[in-house]
DNA sequence: CATGAATGAGACTTCATTCAT
DNA sequence: CATGAATGAAGTCTCATTCAT
């Protein structure tokens, strides 16, 4: 436990909480992953973490509350990463980027495993439930004023049905992905690349389609 | 589960642990869709069945492989779903039935909170993702043939390539549903219709798309 | 773990459930009033009953549940207690066997310490609490009715207020000699039974007292 | 307690550890009422008293220090308590105040519930025993000194053994009116003051009863 | 073939207490 | 003198699985 090591490097004790907070929560995130969300148990994650069961309580009020933060967390990166979107190829870039880390499972962005045992717990679980839709409501908010802009830059005229449409055709495209990562990891991802671009440029034709 | 034979009615004599075993499974179903998958207990499965949970464990082996049964026992419902497919209005349709199944939970298909807890613990149990997989793999190549067989039928020609792309997205497509449903169960139904048209047509279009 | 000696004795298995339910709760008031209600653990229970602690949950739903249950067990050896009373002279001695046992602290019947932590449960336990009120109010009502045809007897005139008062008297003066049995184990016998005597004979006195 | 010395200030250095005793001590009593002796926390008394929960261990050795010393502090309230007592219906209107602070768990008094559990620790705990058995009989001494002197004032002899038993029907009377306060919190006040008469009348009333 | 009582490990969580700062 | 992060033991309860009947 040497303070250079990958402890608390003794310096700024203001944000000590907020850095063993990071801590749990990636410790959390891996064993998620790598156990599953019911079969990762609090004494998995302190270990993971390097403390003890019960100082988890002191950062967190329960095993669900990690995971809400958890969730909060992904919400602020993929604000973030809808933030800076730049053009129609920007985004099925940034599509593929997200099937890779999906598939791969680094722990430090979202797996797909772990982001579809999210969404399950949410059937049974109305805090995690809420935390979701909270996301998913901004993030496609979001993405939609993105579509809007990329619309009028083209002197587009795109009504707000078919802009709804749009938005649930990506979205579930995108989520399904998930889906597909962890059940057929093994896809050509050439293959995959394609299928992302035929729904992109599909779905941002604004003028052919706007009638559909 | 005919009301005559719900018990140990003496005929037949040779298939009576499959009757066991198909009653056991569709009581694992029925809990596992309305309590989760970690949740439903044994002893749950075991009063719904109407049978002790002791006898359980004489028609399987543990809990992990009644999962792995209802697994395959999906697979032959797609397998025959599929093969009944007509035309793509017809697959149009059954995509929206699908989903109103997956939203509202529907005991006699899966549901899709269960679809998505399977789909992650794929990632930790080898023989379900085996499961899973080869299910992924029939299933894909029936609609493929499906898909050539329609597009015969118009004459149309449509390579490899071009199909398995289709295929890829339509599938990503219908599983983001799942997500989708469990996620924001209140959409509007006409707009998720309106998305399912948007995806089949696009993918069926065969002319027009063929060299996307 | 002979079955002859402090065990199933296997016969009659229709109440085998019965005798395992008596078995835990004499264990578990033996530990209540060993350690203390919030003391005893559960672990502690089911190692004095000699079975494994989970299966405690077989036959109580809760440690709160096993309370209840010892407190309605009460209630009938109350009711009984008072439905055999006879003269008033019998209520006297009644009060001072009642006080000996609390005051030896006999597990088969109401401990002392054991009441007192029962009634501070109630006020944090609604359950408990109401399960006291129940069995208080029961009983009070059936020593009423007692006085009254103890006066009727005599064709004495009780009118309803002051039946009420000397209820509460005496019920406060009982449940007094429960906290005077904890704190001051050591009172000579002859004085308790003086003061039980003070306090029946004027609360039975019905003709000089009516009036007050 | 008062709102100039709720921090350091440095005056009269030499009992500033008696202020935080007590400081510590009258957040624990609270906190004990709020709560339960058991579920009222360390934390929980550190917080209500505005320090560390380190500190307390200054102060008091452990959790069940600080109930002997609540213990030993009533003690000092009750004998002044009696000090001032006055006329006998002095007495009575005591016993109605007390009843009311038992029945409403006025913090500055001690709560019924807490004295119950107090009372059943002792069971356990043979320093809090020894505590409460010392107060009970200082209090009782001081008690009978006040009915001899009253008794004198009017010229009347009272016998050392009837007093005793007065003693013992009162006190009992007093303490299960705590047991009353707890398990029936709607007593109409009048039934209560009734009893309280009733009592304190018959005892009192030295001449009538003393061959009792 | 069938039961369901019993086990034992392990889940989450709380808390009195200590100790480096 | 004071803090509060940290520990570790213990608490209640659940559940897959076994086995005597």
């Amino acid at each position: 436990m040497s303070a250079r090591l990958n402890d608390t490097e003794a310096c700024d004790p203001k944000d000590r909480g907020q850095q063993q907070r990071e801590r749990i929560l990636y410790a959390a995130k891996r064993c998620f992953i790598d156990n599953g969300f019911h079969a990762a148990s609090m004494a998995n994650i302190a270990e993971t973490a390097g403390i003890s069961a019960g100082l988890i309580y002191r950062y967190f009020e329960s095993k669900s509350a990690i995971v809400q933060a958890i969730i909060e967390g992904q919400l602020v990166e993929r604000q973030e990463s809808i933030a800076s979107l730049q053009s129609e190829q920007d985004l099925a870039e940034r599509l593929q980027e997200l099937y890779r880390a999906w598939r791969d499972g680094d722990a430090s962005v979202m797996n797909a495993a772990l982001f579809l045992e999210m969404t399950a717990e949410a059937t049974r679980d109305e805090r995690i439930a809420a935390a979701l839709a909270n996301a998913d409501r901004s993030c496609g908010d979001q993405f939609m004023a993105w579509v809007r802009k990329r619309a009028g830059a083209r002197a587009a005229f795109v009504d707000e049905h078919s802009l709804r449409v749009r938005e649930l055709v990506l979205l579930a495209f995108i989520e399904g992905l998930a889906v597909r990562a962890v059940r057929e990891p093994d896809y050509d991802p050439e293959l995959v690349a394609a299928a992302i671009r035929c729904v992109t440029e599909t779905l941002l034709d604004v003028d052919s389609r706007s009638a559909a």
